[in-house]
DNA sequence: AAGCGCGTCAACCGCGGTTTT
DNA sequence: CAAAACCGCGGTTGACGCGCT
């Protein structure tokens, strides 16, 4: 009922105001969370239980942090992503009071642009790669691809890949910091599950620092409380530490 | 001062999966 | 078991602000 389109049933389109907002917000603290498509008949609202839920998760709900992401949840965007690609939902679970929109957002802002200048010079260096590369060789450039995505949004800035011996390595520098820290963020594609993850080994909201430790492939990387990276990660080929 | 381009972000849309009837 | 309703996700759009020319 309270689902379809705006079109199609007659809502509200277009930015809430504080009125709206202060409506579903009461709905919401009285009937928790869900039942969305009752919003409009509760609480007077003419929007679509879809407009209700998403203006909640994106907005209202409690505990949502603003302003620009932190290095850190860049840094885990960055690896997240390379991981598990354009799953916005559940890059945003592990981090707290970020919202999947915002981290969509914040992607397609400073990844897909740098895509997209670094796409001719791509193609001539694929064009080149091709012509040398026997077969094998290809097939396993496509499994590298994924990996290699995210680093190629990430080649300028404060985000970049340097060459390292037998492999690459992405780096995080924080110019702000007394000294540049690196970052480095591991390449686990093969190694690792989403069902790892899941453990609650992100712990981001801790006041004394952040961590990240990842057993089964011995990745882990932290931020202290003095803000100084430590840690140590696998790399492409290799060990490496911070 | 005006026009333009670009970046950011809130919100919409379509679709697929899940739950309910 | 099937259909309808609901929910959540990812892609896309549009409004707005800001800086540059």
């Amino acid at each position: 009922m309270g689902w379809g389109s705006p079109v199609q049933q007659g809502w509200t389109k277009g930015p809430w105001t504080p009125e709206e907002d202060k409506l579903l917000s009461e709905y919401v603290n009285l009937q928790g969370e869900g039942r969305w498509s009752s919003v409009a008949k509760c609480t007077g609202l003419n929007r679509s239980g879809k407009s209700c839920r998403l203006r909640w998760v994106n907005y209202l709900r409690p505990g949502l942090k603003r302003g620009q992401l932190t290095p850190l949840e860049r840094g885990v965007v960055i690896e997240l992503h390379a991981l598990w690609g354009n799953r916005w939902s559940t890059i945003a679970r592990y981090l707290p009071g970020r919202t999947d929109n915002e981290i969509k957002n914040y992607w397609r802002t400073h990844f897909k642009k740098k895509e997209k200048s670094s796409k001719k010079q791509e193609n001539r260096e694929t064009q080149i790669l091709e012509q040398k590369q026997s077969p094998q060789r290809q097939e396993q450039q496509l499994q590298e691809d994924d990996t290699n995505r995210a680093i190629s949004y990430a080649d300028t800035g404060d985000e970049q890949m340097i060459e390292t011996q037998g492999g690459m390595e992405m780096c995080i520098t924080y110019p702000t910091l007394e000294q540049d820290q690196r970052l480095a963020v591991a390449s686990w594609l093969d190694t690792i599950r989403e069902d790892d993850l899941c453990g609650g080994l992100w712990n981001l909201e801790d006041p004394k620092g952040y961590s990240i430790d990842h057993q089964s492939t011995g990745f882990s990387y932290g931020v202290d409380s003095n803000n100084l990276y430590t840690g140590e990660c696998i790399f492409m080929e290799g060990w490496g530490s911070i």
